[in-house]
DNA sequence: GGGGTATTTGGCTAAAATACCAAATAGACA
DNA sequence: TGTCTATTTGGTATTTTAGCCAAATACCCC
């Protein structure tokens, strides 16, 4: 694999990295349908604010969210829509894996 | 976030992060194409085979790939072919990344 | 059975990710 | 200005991940 191929999975591993966790694929979805700020989110996640705005500056560093500051507070939404396919692929791959399962113990 | 929330969050992002790597995105992409046995991978990925074994086995935890024994090799396979449209999504961000990236260097 | 090849597994070390707390920053408003 | 609120940043302990080597396993062929 030349270097030219290797950097551009490097860069797609990158995006890919910053979704792999279940708070930020939280994130993803509830931004999916509409702006938040960032108490909301921490209100929902029930972790840490520190955690939840470190969660963010992941997915925005990444691209996937881009945020907006207006007085206190820091609004954040989906800069990448089409991220939410995702999930549908990703419950397939869960269904698979539950079929599977399924036929094992039959 | 209830604890059923939570466990699908869980779970979604461990498939996520099988994926979350850039060997593991390379394999899934050359998988699209057809069923590839580790020592083809190997070839292309330059290195170790226990490493492409093990990243192998991640992508087969996670329900992803599946193996196929024959004679001394195993061929893996693409189970949920799906996976690849996430391609998409993804060049789209680094697309979004660059023409920002360009907007402010102009 | 013995030798050779493909793949996996175990063990180890180095690097990266995660979560929390505490402290810093930024803005609103009296 | 001083205080309060929302968010980010720094620091640290813990866990997870990645890669290589060596050894084990599985299968083929003579």
């Amino acid at each position: 694999m030349d270097t030219k191929t290797q950097a551009r999975y490097e860069a797609r591993a990158r995006i890919v990295k910053a979704l792999a966790h279940p708070t930020r694929l939280f994130i993803v979805d509830e931004l999916a349908k509409g702006e938040r700020c960032v108490c909301e989110l921490t209100g929902m996640i029930g972790a840490d604010t520190s955690t939840v705005s470190k969660h963010l500056t992941v997915l925005k560093s990444a691209g996937i969210v881009q945020d907006d500051k207006r007085g206190l507070m820091v609004y954040y939404t989906l800069r990448v829509p089409c991220i939410v396919n995702l999930f549908g692929c990703v419950e397939g791959v869960l269904l698979a894996n539950l079929e599977e399962h399924m036929a094992l113990v039959k």
